[in-house]
DNA sequence: GTAACTTTGTGCGTTCATTCACAAAGGGGT
DNA sequence: ACCCCTTTGTGAATGAACGCACAAAGTTAC
């Protein structure tokens, strides 16, 4: 579907990657507007459920087009439809999980995916105590069977959830075996291939940056006694 | 420890949250180096390993302060702590995991906690069948023992891993006593008081701006057969 | 001691993102 | 049919972040 982009004058804008960021959350909050029966709503009480300004919430939705009402706001299930479309979610995409320890089971057992189009077509790991197991109506496979499973189910995400070490080596067979986008819980940088995706998700490097605001809040880091922050030295 | 803010003239140079935000990266960087036995590293070569551009790292590090040596580059050891010092890592901070499910139970497992100066002083769940449960060298207790276990331990982290549902009113009982760092797996915007900071963690969010990249690749999102993109009527 | 070389730290122009503030657009009441 | 009220969509202003490119600073070799 869709074979080609069309090429003519008028190209589609290209949507910033803040908004890009952004629309899932604002997608999130329509969810739960539709769940409880509201069927149009303000930028200012979207963006009151998102946690945005309401101007910047309308900025990102103009972005997709002009899909508000003037004077009324916007419907909710429309604009979840438009939201969707845009994220590519009215299509299915394939996923597997590679590495299945604590955090890939909890993947696994997230309702956030399948509601969302994301079919889990597979589970791996290397470790023989845990392939065949059944976790999440999916039996966990052997880490060999990776090209196997890719291409027979057409992966295009995988997700890595493995330990550091083996995180590199299997983020390059996932991508020679054909996969172009990359979520990455594995505490690395993954190096890829101009034209394949990584995006990284570090539990403790978020705990990091609280920590520093916290710090911030008692009233700056811990400096030696003595005191200076540290010394600009211009002489 | 630092009774108050140096408030004298020269002020901490507010360090820009993008750089906040990457140092935890460096960090992990530096100290897989130093596991190598690196001492000493350039920064287009830390930059490197940090997957960024090598002028962003060094503006990144001179808001810390002056840290290298020119013709020579940074001693790993020495930028480890500074760095750690900084975003304050130096001190410890005290943890409570709330909501004990798949996810809660990988949190507490992580290793990045324990070796970053983060101690889990609790875990805490509402289901009967949960609390008594030992998990990574610590009793599950019941959700009743909120406030006391934050008042006794001195949390000042709570990491809410509940189902969205749950997440606000736990939430509101975590700030109300003391708590002032949130960060949150549920699938909602949580709100809080002025003064509390609080950190999303979506991995269903993470996943769904990789469809939108990999929509782009595969030729922008699916139109209407007819395809237009949408038209814009400035009549 | 000096010259050649390496690498940091940063000034500056550019691009990206946010916010304000308002004209234009639509709905509803009379 | 007209006017008033609400809310969108967006110019324009401001601010934050990025990355180039280079002078200043330090090291090494001779």
């Amino acid at each position: 579907m869709s074979p080609r982009q069309n090429s003519s004058s008028t190209r589609k804008a290209g949507i910033p990657e803040a908004t890009v960021a952004r629309l899932p959350v604002y997608l999130r909050a329509l969810q739960g507007l539709k769940e409880r029966g509201i069927a149009t709503v303000s930028s200012e009480e979207l963006a009151s459920a998102a946690g945005v300004n309401s101007a910047k919430l309308r900025k990102d939705l103009s972005h997709l087009g002009s899909y508000g009402t003037r004077g009324v706001g916007y419907e909710v299930e429309y604009l979840v439809y438009q939201i969707s479309r845009e994220l590519g979610l009215t299509q299915d995409w394939v996923v597997a999980i590679i590495g299945v320890g604590n955090l890939g089971r909890a993947l696994a057992g997230y309702g956030g995916f399948a509601s969302r189009g994301f079919r889990v077509a597979g589970m791996l790991d290397a470790d023989d105590s845990v392939v065949g197991q059944h976790i999440a109506g999916l039996t966990v496979e052997h880490i060999d069977q990776l090209e196997t499973i890719i291409k027979d189910n057409g992966v295009s995400i995988a997700v890595i959830a493995t330990p550091g070490a083996a995180a590199q080596p299997l983020c390059d067979r996932v991508v020679a075996a054909g996969v172009t986008s990359v979520l990455n819980f594995a505490p690395v940088v993954l190096s890829v291939p101009e034209g394949v995706d990584v995006r990284k998700v570090d539990l403790s490097i978020e705990l990091q940056i609280l920590a520093f605001h916290e710090q911030r809040k008692a009233g700056g880091p811990v400096t030696e006694p003595g005191g200076h922050e540290y010394i600009e030295v211009h002489p």
